[in-house]
DNA sequence: TGTACATCAGTGAACGCGCGTTCACTGATGTAC
DNA sequence: TGTACATCAGTGAACGCGCGTTCACTGATGTAC
């Protein structure tokens, strides 16, 4: 059953994305090797011949995650100068709060995270600070700390509220908590940031 | 060895401040029945006459921890108007983050809280709302919609950056992501809100 | 190019540890008389 | 009030299941000749 290459390759990608998956969906703890096995079309007993453990899968799964988030949103920002109201927009709806399949693992696996080895928090770490980057460069604000400052406040306030909307079991607060954020965020956007500043510039 | 009902209770009570504590600490899966016995300064075998389950422990460990909290913010916030800034700087300092003996269950076991089981959610929301409820009374804004709104938004943001500040393995980004939160809540404060409002009422 | 062997991705079962739960037992407290 | 018994909080060991990891084996692919 030896496979070319490439095809291994391709195995071990699936893995990953495999497991980056049901992590978000269950939990880091929750999901088991065998289950991440079977998500990917195989059997426990390969996973060995690909990682060395479920620790460095873990950290493997982590980086995959948080780098497609940051690539997904790089591309959205070029679309254009809404790109970010968009982001906002897409990131605290109902979908994105119950989808864990393209969810943030920011978001479906934080307090685990936190607690998680330090590859993976590296890797977590990586893919935040990428993201903050992409929304920085969309900001209003007058100059490139104040750009990242915002973008880092907005990135704690959609974190915060999309986890506090998954842990509330009253389907509208839950909603109430995502509407609330969407359009304090976009009304702080629209006063460019923190500092006194007359409208954006186009 | 059979205790008096006062001793009984006490001793129940101890288990379940025990049992928060260690959860905020090492996270609800991975702390288990014996550990949380041990720092009640017991052994395993007595836990079932307390409880039918760790599931039953974990609901009543998240409503003492929530209610708690509530408790110590409403009686901080009756000794001034600048309660809430003070609450706003405590909340998002470094000890705060890495104290878990007296951390904030939404941040701690924030994305476990919303896979665990209806009790233990309903808690939190509850523990969640009462929050709500005592800092919007502190609110600045001009009508009762808008100060819970600002409230929610407060902790969704507060509860993220902190959640951030713990996973992000760089010691001067964590620091980083707390300070920018502190500035800028402080300023949309001082706003009054999303709204415009020239000051804060004397 | 064709053939023989080595490699190794994948399988399925087993191992071993951790942990939630159960259980027989102890002995101090509460209660019935 | 004093005595005998029932109760039950707590102990320490054992059970049983889940899960990370290991292992012997298979057979298709890559490679040496």
């Amino acid at each position: 059953m030896k496979k070319s290459k490439v095809e291994t390759a391709k195995t071990r990608e699936r893995i990953v994305q495999a497991a980056a998956q049901e992590f978000r969906r269950n939990g880091i703890q929750q999901t088991g090797v065998a289950e991440i096995m079977a998500a990917a079309g195989l059997t426990q007993g390969g996973f060995y011949r690909h990682f060395d453990s479920k620790d460095q899968l873990v950290a493997e799964a982590c980086a995959a995650s948080m780098s497609d988030r940051a690539r997904a949103a790089n591309t959205a920002a070029q679309l254009g100068d809404d790109a970010f109201l968009k982001h906002l927009e897409e990131f605290l709806s109902c979908e994105n709060r119950d989808n864990w399949s393209r969810g943030c693992s920011l978001v479906f696996l934080g307090s685990e995270l936190a607690r998680a080895d330090p590859d993976t928090r590296r890797a977590a770490a990586q893919g935040y600070t990428a993201i903050v980057d992409v929304m920085a460069k969309q900001s209003h604000a007058k100059d490139p700390a104040a750009a990242k400052a915002e973008a880092m406040f907005a990135l704690s306030a959609m974190i915060g509220a999309v986890t506090l909307s998954r842990i509330v079991d009253d389907p509208e607060l839950s909603v109430q908590i995502l509407e609330v954020a969407k359009k304090i965020l976009a009304t702080i956007r629209t006063k460019a940031g923190p500092a006194k500043r007359p409208a954006a510039p186009k």
